[in-house]
DNA sequence: TTAATTGATAGGCTTTAACTATGATTAAGT
DNA sequence: ACTTAATCATAGTTAAAGCCTATCAATTAA
């Protein structure tokens, strides 16, 4: 019978192309790694790496068991997390995924309820683009994430926490900052400052802009909602933001932010997990919490 | 870390309630079994087991681990499977199922070739309803299934064998065993002998019977297409066999079997398997192999 | 040529999973 | 009520497996 142990050393070898590495990555000698991968070799009858003198690589058959090894240890991990979580659902640690957009002006808002509702909970943070946050709860390094909703993440379980209107952010001087009542329409004509590829936020708000006639201002786009909120400033177009992002800021010397009449744009933000995951009562604590800490901001 | 081999123990236990018995089924001794389940246990921090003198049970929490552990375990099967595929794509055992009004009638046709082109494989078949075979195919206690597509099985993958035409079977003396063209439409008014609930094929066939305005004879259901073939010889009713059913029968002296014209009745026959399973060179031997077998008997 | 890097080998220690034999507790039979 | 059978736990022992340190061999870089 194949060793978890064995597995474990097979995929630090995939990570780290270099037994002494990986060995340390293990918390174990190099001989050790050594030779119980030579010993897997050997049990299943096949070579899954090739020794040269200065770089290690995988065999065909090596890079395939690796995929099976890792789907081993995934499950072998939502064991032991399943048994942790059993011990006292509401206590361990708990991986949290957070979008660039959404993350820095969320989390001063729920972090403090959820550290009062669930304290014996550690939440480690993790920002980074949808695709990425959705490839890592699926292998499992993250437990929960919260983002805006999309049609791909189906085949996930998910709960809607709350929706962020987005706002029209506009140097003070600039005609649509005055206007009385700012609709979607508004926006005929205008040139639109964008975040960069791959932040859904772009994707979602360009979605509102072209289907008012807008168009995206190709000469720049944006690494961050800050850097884009300073452009704006510096009056070097428009942009829409999400009211989280322009919430504290709506009295700058130089920016105005505009709300929508209806039909507003927003954004659904949701809660996202794998199915069956084991730890459901931390996940509802959290939903519960999380939607009544943003009741009071989100009107 | 967490031993496969507890896991194997704990399952074990679930599954015979009985520490001897588990333990034999792990052939190790009882209190080898109860020793680590015990450590396990300890290890966890959480009681798995209750032991009552006369009969054992899960709690709650093992329950659930349980069905983390089954997961593991199957990870850890297709690890090694995996493995044994590499070696040899063409060799090892795999488990075929089928359902039971295909299975008598077409494995005559398919598995002498199957043996040829494969010759290192160990086909192990099992015949069951189209609900547990699926089950068992998602579980990995299956590797391939052959049965006619549903709409229920697109989270798997599928390759189209054949279609397999439906044929009328009546009563030598029944008034459409001599008519010249048949058509579904002849069945209109007509009473149709059917299989039991959960036959897939009952659900197919009488499909196209309702259709085409026949109605169920409810005062009996077979348990097997040999049952129902027995009941039209014997002047009981008419009902729709699968062509594979009929063949070899055509020129019995009590029954008829009537070919439709089109549109012809038909069930798509598929091979089914789990998204990315590891032995695809083998499937695609046996799928092109099934075809040719049947491109000389299916017209 | 020398020094450094890297993986393999050797020998020894420790842990542990396995066994057999036996004990303790309960359920059922006489 | 006593005995027998069944069942899981305990005790003590053994064999194997995994790990360590120390060292070697091969290759690369200086």
């Amino acid at each position: 019978m194949i060793k978890l142990r064995d597995l474990e050393y097979l995929t630090a070898i995939d990570e780290h192309k270099h037994f002494g590495k990986a060995a340390q990555a293990c918390f174990v000698s190099q001989p050790t790694l050594s030779g119980q991968l030579m010993k897997l070799e050997q049990q299943l009858g096949l070579q899954l790496v090739e020794r040269h003198r200065r770089n290690v690589m995988l065999t065909p058959a090596g890079e395939q068991l690796v995929k099976e090894a890792r789907k081993v240890l995934q499950a072998a991990g939502e064991f032991e997390s399943c048994a942790k979580a059993l011990l006292d659902p509401f206590a361990g640690d708990l991986h949290l995924g957070l979008i660039p957009t959404l993350a820095p002006y969320l989390l001063p808002h729920i972090m403090a309820d959820l550290n009062t509702t669930l304290p014996n909970i550690n939440f480690f943070l993790h920002e980074n683009q949808t695709k990425v946050l959705l490839q890592q709860l699926d292998e499992g390094k993250l437990d929960v994430l919260i983002l805006p909703y999309l049609a791909e993440m189906e085949k996930f379980e998910s709960y809607q926490l709350f929706d962020e209107p987005l706002m029209l952010a506009t140097p003070k001087n600039h005609p649509l900052a005055t206007k009385k009542s700012l609709s979607l329409a508004d926006l005929h004509g205008e040139k639109i400052l964008t975040l960069a590829d791959g932040h859904c936020l772009k994707d979602q708000a360009m979605g509102y802009c072209f289907a008012a006639g807008a168009k995206e201002d190709n000469s720049f786009q944006a690494t961050s909602l800050e850097t884009l909120r300073h452009m704006v400033a510096s009056g070097m177009g428009i942009t829409l933001l999400p009211a989280l992002a322009a919430q504290g800021n709506l009295a700058s010397d130089t920016l105005h932010y505009g709300k929508f009449q209806a039909p507003v744009p927003i954004r659904g933000i949701s809660l996202v997990i794998r199915p069956n995951y084991s730890r459901m009562q931390c996940v509802r604590a959290i939903v519960a919490s999380v939607r009544k800490s943003l009741s009071d901001i989100i009107t």
